[in-house]
DNA sequence: GGCAACCTGATTTTT
DNA sequence: TCAGGTTGCC
């Protein structure tokens, strides 16, 4: 890290940066503070529609507002109608707003929802992630760290990478660390901004596991400036750091940054917290001073005393919605504001916009058992709504079957399918989810999990990218070295490694001196091709003299040109056509489809660079890939579900176990999160909410029985219609529910009197008389798999008669769709209408 | 160095 | 259940 603090000259890049907008250099322009401003369309339409609490929220001025917006309240409204009110009334140039989000997908809302409000003059505000916004400022700032500017920004999964081989080098897993526990560890640490020396200070020297943790982190540390990478804590640590260490810079943002408005403000760490402080605190005289006298415009910002004063901050949270902490999120952050910032004003939205007065009063009863809580009702003036639907599936097939039932009724009422989501509390849920959507040919999309970019052939094509623009990142040309294969074994690579260590030279270049480690003539050839094609890559996007004339990327190859050469000459995308493993299709696919992006990415950003690029892709969030347009289902994971909205909403797996989970029985203040994150899911519907859970779930391979969450008792019972309740589920049952269950001790027994919601309520078991008995059970997991069934060409036609291992027989009304897609439309007996993907349904022509 | 067969151990949520 | 690691053979 360069000691030298930083010229004012290299800063003015901030004054002349293309991207910032001309409204940028007009801040010598007469001062439009706070106390300047006129408020002569204080009734304008900005604040035409909104409730007295709203308006105030918009309207008011001042150093500190806290916006306490509970679900549905109308909160990004108002965020987007202060940005476009503060703009509006000539208090603040666009370029003056920097506005947080959680997600990109966020940013990108709020901007357009400003834009709409103000047209053209919008632009010029950064709008974006803590994670965004500091790699902005980060690349900007690089050289002050002694960072390369084009640094690498590792993922969690690079980052385990790296703690897997440092572990092993150290021996240290006989000490039982493994890389997720190394990766927690440290995460945590650099969200309280304790880095490795600071923990060195602290550390206690007696202590083995201690010495060795230490040493884990030093080299973590020592091996990620090396590469010129930062981690995604280090994202937002660093930043912070910078503006510590580097005054004058931090001078620089505090000046430009007027108006701070957080979001999610809840869920923010400590680190998070402290870069907001930095970005709001006064500048000083001597440096306002000192910025007057290199050029750079302080004028009309300045107060009486020759201070910046620090910009204003509005931040918007709920801490009924505060599902982070395990991520370090702060709690205190958003209850000690007032505290923090004396004088604060404090505004609280109550009023829901959202939802129906049952979905609500439902979501009251279960966050009132939060003891430590400022007591918060909502409320909404647009009635009760129906009720809550309640089911209770035998297993978690049978409940995603209900799940898809429902999804089809709506569907026939005109619920459109992308009004409808399905949330669930872990990833593995999805599992038997997806086998009843795809078996009913109902249309889905999974939100997260897997995603595209963490499959290993995207990485391996992203890693031959990062090893162009960071030619220091090792992981990245570890990770290609012999992908695909080029006869380059561990050893060879050992070897490099460490002539790049004794040597003190990057492993890129003693890829370079190959021929000094006295391997054979083909693997030394391999490594110098390999290293031939990276530099020709990087020769592709040096700009012509031209551009460079003109300081411009003209002349320089596009991303996607880049990529493509890379993956073709590279023998990557023609030794996975060329396979005879049949994933290898799918997976040279989706390099194409990579390629398609970049050229998509290219067409939309013109003179965005490789950098660009890369940075995008790793900021990206499981959020951000949610498509409105696709008339799907969405399905996702109760925490990626935040700050979004549905007509109806499925909450799914509410057992104990899974939520609350298991993991978090331990952890204090664990269970409360857990309903906290129970509140979002129920908070996100408008229309309808179904409850589910499934007495018995596989797991590990494992059946195990379930009890339903204990935060479905919390809700009053008048307030859930339960198709088949807890109770009716194990009644059914005596022998039959024990057998199913396979081990004793039976679900009613455990939840004591029959009472209430839990008690039997006869109906609609007729499907579960018909299938479920205890012979059946095992050959129904079978059954459901679909995986090995393939009616393949099944000639069915509108008439036929055909029988369905669990909706019994029925009359194919209409076929549809062509090929594998073929969907038939039957009307059973018993069970009613259903659409069934002919392929793979578990049905027979009579 | 490559590959197939076996074994084991893990499973929360994510920018 | 399954992904990832290890082992042993070519």
């Amino acid at each position: 890290m360069s000691d030298a603090p930083p010229t004012l000259e290299g800063d003015m890049t901030l004054i002349l940066d293309p991207d910032d907008p001309a409204g940028w250099r007009e801040a010598d322009a007469p001062a439009r503070t706070a106390a300047g401003g006129g408020h002569e369309s204080s009734d304008s339409h900005l604040v035409a529609g909104l409730n007295p609490q709203q308006k105030e929220a918009v309207e008011y001025r001042g150093p500190a507002l806290l916006i306490v917006a509970g679900a549905g309240s109308g909160k990004t409204r108002v965020l987007t109608h202060r940005i476009a009110h503060l703009i509006e009334t000539r208090e603040a140039w666009p370029s003056q707003i920097l506005a947080i989000t959680f997600t990109n997908k966020a940013a990108a809302e709020m901007r357009e929802r400003v834009q709409a409000l103000l047209g053209d003059s919008a632009s010029g505000m950064w709008i974006s992630t803590f994670h965004s916004a500091c790699v902005r400022i980060l690349r900007r700032e690089a050289e002050s760290l002694g960072l390369s500017s084009t640094f690498t920004i590792y993922d969690s999964a690079d980052t385990r990478t790296v703690l897997k081989r440092i572990i092993k080098e150290l021996d240290a897993d006989t000490m039982g660390f493994t890389p997720a526990s190394a990766q927690a560890k440290i995460s945590k640490l650099k969200n309280e901004l304790t880095d490795v020396e600071a923990y060195a200070r602290n550390a206690n020297t007696n202590d083995p596991q201690e010495v060795m943790f230490l040493a884990i982190f030093r080299e973590y540390t020592r091996r990620l400036r090396a590469a010129s990478a930062l981690d995604f804590d280090d994202l937002i640590g660093e930043t912070v750091y910078l503006f510590r260490a580097f005054p004058k810079v931090a001078a620089l943002y505090q000046r430009r940054f007027r108006h701070l408005l957080v979001d999610e403000y809840q869920d923010t760490n400590h680190a998070q917290y402290s870069l907001i402080r930095e970005l709001t605190l006064p500048v000083a005289r001597e440096i306002v001073d000192e910025l007057d006298e290199h050029g750079v415009l302080v004028r009309g910002l300045t107060d009486a005393s020759g201070q910046i004063p620090g910009a204003s901050l509005t931040v918007v949270g709920d801490s009924d919605q505060s599902i982070y902490a395990f991520r370090g999120a702060d709690i205190r952050n958003i209850s000690e504001f007032e505290r923090d910032f004396p004088g604060a004003k404090v505004v609280l939205l109550e009023q829901n916009y959202r939802s129906t007065q049952n979905i609500l009063s439902a979501a009251n009863a279960v966050i009132s058992n939060n003891f430590d809580r400022k007591d918060k009702k909502l409320w909404t003036a647009d009635g009760d709504g129906e009720q809550i639907t309640g089911y209770t599936g035998y297993t978690a097939h049978d409940e995603a079957q209900f799940v898809v039932d429902e999804i089809e009724a709506l569907r026939r009422a005109g619920v459109d399918y992308r009004e409808m989501a399905v949330f669930y509390r872990t990833n593995a849920q999805t599992r038997a989810l997806e086998e009843i959507f795809v078996r009913s040919a109902v249309p889905y999309r999974v939100v997260g999990g897997t995603k595209f970019y963490e499959r290993a052939e995207i990485k391996d094509a992203m890693a031959y990218l990062i090893a162009v623009a960071n030619p220091l990142d090792e992981l990245a040309l570890r990770r290609i070295l012999n992908t695909p294969k080029r006869g380059i074994g561990p050893a060879t690579e050992t070897a490099i490694a460490q002539f790049a260590e004794q040597n003190d030279i990057s492993f890129r270049q003693a890829m370079r001196s190959a021929g000094e480690l006295g391997l054979g003539p083909k693997v030394t050839g391999a490594i110098t091709a390999l290293a031939d094609l990276l530099d020709e890559a990087a020769l592709m996007l040096v700009p012509s003299q031209a551009g460079l004339d003109a300081g411009t990327n003209e002349g320089a190859a596009k991303v996607s040109d880049v990529l493509l050469a890379l993956v073709e000459k590279s023998g990557l995308l023609t030794t996975l056509r060329n396979s005879r493993d049949p994933q290898d299709e799918t997976r040279a696919e989706n390099v194409e489809e990579l390629v398609a992006q970049t050229r998509d990415f290219d067409r939309e950003n013109p003179g965005a660079s490789l950098v660009d690029f890369l940075t995008q892709v790793s900021l990206v969030a499981a959020a951000d890939d949610l498509d409105d347009a696709s008339g799907t289902v969405s399905l996702m994971t109760l925490h990626t579900a935040k700050g979004l909205e549905y007509h109806a909403v499925f909450l799914t797996g509410l057992e104990e176990g899974l939520l609350p989970h298991q993991m978090s029985a331990s952890e204090p203040g664990g269970p409360a999160e857990e309903r906290r994150l129970f509140y979002v899911g129920i908070t996100r519907a408008r229309k309808r909410l179904y409850l589910s859970l499934a007495m018995s779930r596989a797991q590990f391979g494992e059946v195990s029985v379930a009890l339903p969450s204990r935060y479905l008792q919390e809700i009053p019972d008048g307030l859930i219609d339960w198709k088949q309740s807890p109770g009716m589920a194990t009644s059914r049952g005596g022998t039959q529910g024990r057998a199913l269950n396979g081990r004793g001790a039976g679900y009613g027994g455990a939840r004591g009197s029959d009472g209430g919601v839990w008690g039997t309520r006869g109906r609609d078991l007729e499907r579960f008389s018909v299938t479920k008995n205890a012979g059946a059970k095992t050959e129904w997991a079978n059954r459901v798999t679909g995986a090995v069934r393939d009616n393949g060409d099944l000639a069915l036609e509108a008439g036929d008669r055909i029988r369905h291992t669990d909706f019994g027989e029925g009359r194919v009304t209409q076929v549809t769709g062509e090929g594998t897609k073929k969907i038939a439309h039957v009307n059973f007996d018993t069970a009613g209408a259903k659409k069934l993907l002919i392929k793979i349904a578990p049905i027979e022509k009579l």
